[in-house]
DNA sequence: GCGAAACGGTGCAAAAAACGCATCACTAGG
DNA sequence: CCTAGTGATGCGTTTTTTGCACCGTTTCGC
């Protein structure tokens, strides 16, 4: 909308730190830029940039501005959509950051159901671990966030917290495949895939292990729990995923899972949340309302 | 600021009802402010007003518009007050709708209380009855209500709520002058100063009498606390008061005070409030602060 | 029943704002 | 010491906004 190029403008010059280079995506002159970034400071009464020999970086004052602005522009589109909402047509956009986890079974069919129902809803799915959904958070660029073991920033609102147990996951014919659970040391004698530091899943392992003064030393390490789900029905090795992860049917035939004991590597938790104090557009919160119906019928509320 | 003058043009056409009116309150053509809601209308893609032959009204897209509007407005005003707080200047303004009770002690020691310690910090005082406080918030005119008996609309947020038990002011010659405290049957023997029907205090004394099956006719009406009040040192009636509105001492002298019975008319309650979901600028939200920290430590909490 | 007045809408020219280009002053890094 | 990159600025041009005059319509009062 026009009365806001300036905000897009000046998150814009934010996002890159550079006038200029702000200025070439936005297809207009720097000059003209530097010029509404001038004025719109004076008619402010404060300084937004602070000028550095390589570009500019946000203020004090800035730093106020751009959260006011990314509000605004978030409230912008709320207004929009419940208009749309009035006149029938449920249009919408909602944008979701997400563990791994979630990317297989649970968020596909929960967005299928979702879509049945509103058609001309729209998604984002943006795979990140859990600093960086929280991240994504705070820079209103999602309205939500799904995410297992989250770090709780102070500005994050849980909406729905549910328990969940690591599971190791192994071929059929792993030697512990059949195992109702496995303990600690069962799964230590076996090579192990282990997701990178980051990761939620790798933290309880790792803690876990310290508590028995021993450490973990992965055969393989990746970001990516698709990859090592795929590689363990290669070889005679250990994998682990939380079981939202592992919807039935347990990937019938190539994999096989079971929990690993309670007492060993305590349940972490999966949170569902949004940022504190924002109002979500009508289509998220919606499909919020959703995910939380969904995630407390299924798993145990923590 | 300048990217918001289209918003203030359409609040101001709102509540004028014409184009044409507004316009010349704002110094400017009518043709162009016309034009310029046009624009804003097509950039919307809805209509914002529907036009009748006698001026525009809003929309049911309008009234979510107007809200949106001033929401923003409120928000910006916020960050320009949070701007001026870390530059160290604390300034802000606080507007406060209240019942006539307030007006005497309670309210001018807390603002002057708070400016002793902000000098920079300007108020606004609106008297209001109850429904018209609440209706003072829900249009952003004023950031807080403290309101007796209030209505308790479901966009109210309360921030404290007291018990205000009702007492009859009269002339230290009254008969009744000197008792602990009073029964509906000793006040019904006397000429009696009410507020008229909007007020909490009659609507308490109504119920209250009706109850027992009667009604009141009072003697002396008025819009007026401070008129009713200086009556009763004028001849042998009984005017009623709270006791916020009766801070000690108690009118020395030429008035005094009695409670009446909480069998016969029970506690109203005192209400802190501000309109749900919206974030206060600082300087309201302190003084709030303020407020419910005094109200609690004086009164009873309901 | 018929003007007068008030309303929103529009064409056109003038005024104002925004813009692009060329250029300056400055800093960091080679 | 020179080059490349940065923000700032003067000036002519383009785009946007505004004011004026006027139109079609409706309502109200005489």
């Amino acid at each position: 909308m026009r009365h806001l190029v300036t905000y897009r403008f000046i998150d814009e010059v934010s996002k890159v730190g550079s006038i200029r280079k702000a200025a070439e995506t936005l297809n207009i002159t720097p000059s003209a830029l530097n010029r509404r970034i001038q004025a719109f400071e004076e008619e402010l009464g404060a300084q937004v940039f602070e000028r550095l020999p390589r570009g500019v970086r946000l203020n004090t004052v800035g730093e106020l501005l751009i959260h006011h602005i990314r509000s605004q522009i978030s409230d912008l589109d709320r207004l929009k959509s419940r208009i749309a909402d009035l006149e029938g047509v449920r249009r919408g956009h909602v944008s979701i950051a997400c563990s791994q986890a979630l990317l297989p079974y649970f968020l596909p069919r929960q967005i299928a159901a979702y879509r049945r129902a509103h058609p001309a809803v729209t998604f984002s799915v943006l795979p990140r671990d859990r600093a960086a959904a929280e991240q994504e958070l705070t820079s209103y660029r999602c309205d939500l966030a799904l995410v297992f073991e989250p770090v709780r920033l102070a500005e994050f609102q849980a909406l729905a917290v549910v328990r969940q147990a690591v599971h190791a996951v192994m071929a059929p014919t792993h030697p512990l495949a059949g195992r109702e659970t496995l303990r600690l040391r069962d799964v230590q004698r076996y090579p192990l895939c282990l997701p990178t530091v980051p990761y939620g899943v790798r933290q309880l392992l790792e803690q876990a292990a310290a508590r028995r003064g021993e450490t973990l030393t992965p055969t393989l390490e990746s970001d990516s729990f698709e990859f090592l789900r795929h590689y363990a029905a290669n070889e005679a090795v250990l994998a682990f995923q939380i079981p939202i992860g592992l919807q039935p049917p347990v990937h019938a035939g190539d994999l096989v899972s079971a929990p690993v004991d309670a007492r060993d590597v305590p349940a972490g938790v999966l949170l569902l949340g949004q940022l504190r104090h924002r109002a979500l557009p009508v289509a998220s919160a919606r499909f919020a309302d959703q995910l939380v119906t969904e995630l407390q019928r299924s798993f145990d509320v923590a």
